[in-house]
DNA sequence: CTGAAAGCGCTTACAG
DNA sequence: CTGAAAGCGCTTACAG
């Protein structure tokens, strides 16, 4: 900047000035100072200015497993929306490790690298989160909310902290209508793991939509994974054996009906002549599979700006707020392929 | 700082110097200002501990294309690796725009967000490329090399930063060894970019390979793509055109190898029955495909932590350099499935 | 209207 | 052996 300054004959001061697009500059001194800067390839320092302005220009992006294409896509759409706004994007990948994502928090937040952190939480209520509630740190919840417990200050804020998710009812009333219009009656369902909030919500919203059309409660079997692949392999196992052996099955995340179709071709079933199945999360590749797979599309472009947009409003209020202030749900949606078929007589 | 100092009833030099694990602070003492800081939350400001050390604990990753499954894990890997040395992560991704990606150096090598960038070019030489040298910045090529055009002390340093990529040669031949091996003797391949030294040295390992078991070269048709899936589909069409139309198929890159499939059956071909199809590139769910592709699958862990550790070396030389101190190439290996068959009599 | 000066939170060479 | 002080590169309240 000092270098910039002398080659400008102007101060220090008054290069920072122009560079922030200050009136108080006139325009010509000010489009001199930046052509020289720019000639020059000078950045301002972003450690300097951060100790200067509390602001980083940067956000951290916690997600849970990197592996998983959902997040791989979200994490790249975050990034892109991020960098359109000027922000950096700091990634961490926890891998549903509460401890891993904690400690992450504390980097991120209390070392001062980020304004503020995207964070798909890998556990109901952490440590990390509540000293990062205290130190009423910006947080905007991505993909599931977390049930806050505690009523202190630091509960306080994190109940308001903006989430951000997609709405799966409509799309989960139409896999419903799907399956009972197919002649399903006897389904299972791989459930994320139920200490998740989105664990609970997401079984029992499809388990609502089911008997609302009328499969009788004691016909759903609900196994749980744990989101990984290989955890609905094991599930498919589980509800193979189960009483109401299911005609249908639906895998409430990616990679666990990638690992449930892995498990039903071992198991020597045919998809969709013996099991149907459905999947929630859906990727480019999927009509390739054998058969296509009909799956729920979360909006993740819609996700990522909106997670953006609530985080840079927290950052300094420029853009508009979420819709109701603390939540953006853009929806859900089936698409149809063939992986679903009449059940078997 | 101050305020842990102030707990610990030392001063502020003394809970830096403890905290680094400066020997001159007794050990008991050490102890106890750790203990104070633990319990206290603290963490040094990073802005501010960049400014003073110029070194940030950060570095670059700028990708091309993360929407491409192989970059969003070897992204994963590498902010694994980089975060299993204390290092963080800011992912960039450039979508293969050189403007983009010269932009990303600027704001992160410039501007001191990172004390190096670990880079996937997108394309062959460009002015940040130049910038970057002429600064001496610490970059490490990943996945592509750069050919590095000039003489002067920029390009001397371009030329000396480490370059880490897969070794393909071996698993090539033994794609040459498998199509050749059921009877095809006019191959297809569609290639990355000829602008891109990989687009060059992939496509010529290919032929040299096949050419080497008795393929005509005349018989080998070359489609150029560009790393993206449409480019796939539109390159197939072509090779169906060609005078020496293939029976076999290598897709130089993995989403342009979905995208020849979805060409092959938008025209109506069966795979492999009438075109066998092998692809650059693997991933967990190719089994799940219809047929289950057979692919060359790169080591990506293997990259992750070579590039990281390059610039780890670069940055403190606390770790050993690599094997050649300017290279890692760790082998890619050949997954055999069902998408290659004898070839049509 | 402009520039000099203070101070953000660290690290480390230096003085005591 | 310990602490005070300088200074990294910015921004901005303040003095001229």
């Amino acid at each position: 900047m000092r270098d910039v300054a002398a080659a400008a004959g102007v101060s220090v001061a008054a290069v920072s000035l122009a560079l922030s697009g200050n009136p108080r500059i006139p325009t010509e001194t000010r489009d001199r100072i930046a052509a020289v800067a720019r000639e020059m390839g000078y950045r301002p320092h972003a450690g300097a200015r951060a100790l200067r302005t509390e602001l980083t220009g940067s956000l951290g992006l916690v997600i849970s497993d990197v592996a998983n294409p959902f997040f791989a896509e979200l994490a790249g759409e975050i990034q892109r929306a991020a960098a359109a706004e000027g922000f950096s994007t700091v990634l961490c990948n926890s891998d549903e490790d509460a401890r891993v994502q904690d400690e992450y928090l504390q980097t991120l937040l209390a070392g001062s690298r980020v304004d503020g952190v995207i964070l798909v939480p890998a556990a109901a209520m952490t440590a990390g989160l509540e000293a990062a509630g205290k130190s009423k740190a910006r947080l905007v919840f991505l993909d599931r909310p977390v049930e806050v417990s505690g009523r202190g200050a630091a509960a306080r804020h994190l109940a308001g902290c903006p989430v951000v998710r997609s709405a799966a009812a409509d799309a989960l009333a139409q896999v419903a209508d799907l399956l009972t219009g197919l002649g399903h009656r006897r389904i299972g369902i791989i459930a994320p793991p139920m200490a998740t909030a989105v664990g609970v919500e997401r079984t029992e919203l499809m388990i609502t939509s089911l008997t609302a059309r009328g499969v009788a409660a004691t016909d759903i079997t609900v196994a749980e994974g744990d989101f990984r692949q290989d955890s609905g392999e094991r599930a498919v196992s589980q509800l193979l054996g189960a009483a109401a052996r299911p005609t249908a099955i639906f895998g409430a995340d990616g990679l666990m009906t990638i690992g449930a179709i892995k498990g039903l071709r071992a198991a020597g079933l045919r998809i969709p002549a013996d099991v149907s199945v459905v999947g929630f999360d859906d990727a480019p590749w999927f009509d390739l599979f054998d058969p296509p797979l009909t799956a729920v599309a979360q909006p993740i472009a819609g996700l990522a700006t909106a997670a953006v947009r609530a985080m840079i409003h927290l950052v300094d209020g420029s853009l508009p707020a979420l819709p109701d202030a603390a939540a953006a749900t853009p929806p859900c949606a089936l698409v149809r392929r063939a992986s679903c078929g009449p059940a078997p007589a």
